[in-house]
DNA sequence: CGGGTCGGAATGAACATTCATTCCGAAAAC
DNA sequence: GTTTTCGGAATGAATGTTCATTCCGACCCG
């Protein structure tokens, strides 16, 4: 599944996929486009991926792959809001290096392919275990706010995304004191 | 500008559009659907707006100025935590209650048009106005983070878009009380 | 040579937009 | 009061464009 596994064409194809749709969307990045971008011909494209969708879904698969083995680790020696912090903030700057990364997830979850990604994942969606148990443990200790899991995540996530957005959009810029300030205004949000 | 001066045919085409688009994305939403959903023909839609841009604007500038009669306002005579409540809570449940014009909103600005729009309109953005001199009125008290405004609105309105697409999409329910804990943690979030 | 791999022109479906025509109500003519 | 005329409003079939996908000849390696 790593870009090690696979040939260099498809690597190629899917970068070049991630990054056309990260700009553009998906409406506005024509399989042309991608081929050429890849550096391969159309019919290449469809050699390695069945269509375009499957192709969407392939690219989604490789970014939860590395945000899985780069960012969402944990360390339960930790005192709790440690934890927390170092995992967002990790989160928090794995996206905002990996741009693209952070736009295409952006578009594809806001999408009908995400949604019907989402609603086909049980709960126990795998990358998102850790933050989940993460809260639920911390709640049976009375360490954080007695509020679904679900909505904690969403109230850590939600702004990480939207600033996110901001930022790589220009209007202003994140640097590591703000991400600090912003990590630790999250776990504020959801502390006891 | 109110549907009152509107024409109803006109009324009519840009409530199809806002809900055709909210449901399906701009791609998904052919001129010739939005014509039949209105219940005139494709050609009366062009005979009202020059194309299909200038209507998906139109769209949005009405979702705005609901958005502002309705939800922004302010009395300065109570306590800022109040004020912050109040408001908040009043633009939770207005885009709960209205999914649609929420739905819309989240797609426009996530889209080339609402991206053009933000940058087109200088930062004092007659909307958010309200809003941002809050936070700046409440930062000179040190009531709340010192923290750029705008970092400070993504810290609240993140966790609100994030939670209500996830609300929207069935993925969970959101009650009255849980949008009281929500408003309560976010200001948890920005309060000194 | 022959099996597999490439590339990009060709195809057909879906779309935004246009425009020649129809429709309708109100005014003019009688 | 009835018929005729008229002009703007409405229509949807026709057009041109853009795309995903397919197909087939060329190419490469064994």
């Amino acid at each position: 599944m790593t870009q090690d596994r696979m040939n260099k064409k498809q690597a190629s194809i899917l970068e070049a996929a991630r990054d056309l749709i990260a700009e553009n969307g998906f409406h506005a990045s024509p399989a042309a486009q991608i081929a050429e971008k890849a550096g391969v011909g159309v019919g290449t494209m469809y050699r390695y991926f069945e269509n375009k969708d499957a192709l969407v879904y392939e690219v989604h698969k490789e970014i939860e792959f590395r945000l899985h083995s780069q960012v969402f680790q944990d360390d339960d020696s930790l005192p709790v809001r440690e934890r927390f912090i170092r995992i967002y903030t990790r989160l928090f700057n794995y996206l905002i290096q990996h741009p693209n990364d952070y736009k295409f997830l952006e578009q594809f979850y806001n999408s009908p392919y995400g949604i019907k990604k989402r609603r086909e994942e049980p709960l126990g969606n795998t990358k998102y275990d850790l933050l989940k148990k993460l809260f639920v443990y911390a709640k049976s200790q009375q360490i954080i706010k007695d509020i679904h899991e679900d909505i904690l995540f969403g109230l850590c996530f939600g702004p990480i995304s939207f600033l996110l957005k901001d930022h790589l959009r220009g209007f202003f810029d994140l640097n590591e004191d703000s991400i600090q300030m912003i990590v630790e205004a999250l776990w504020d949000a959801i502390k006891r």
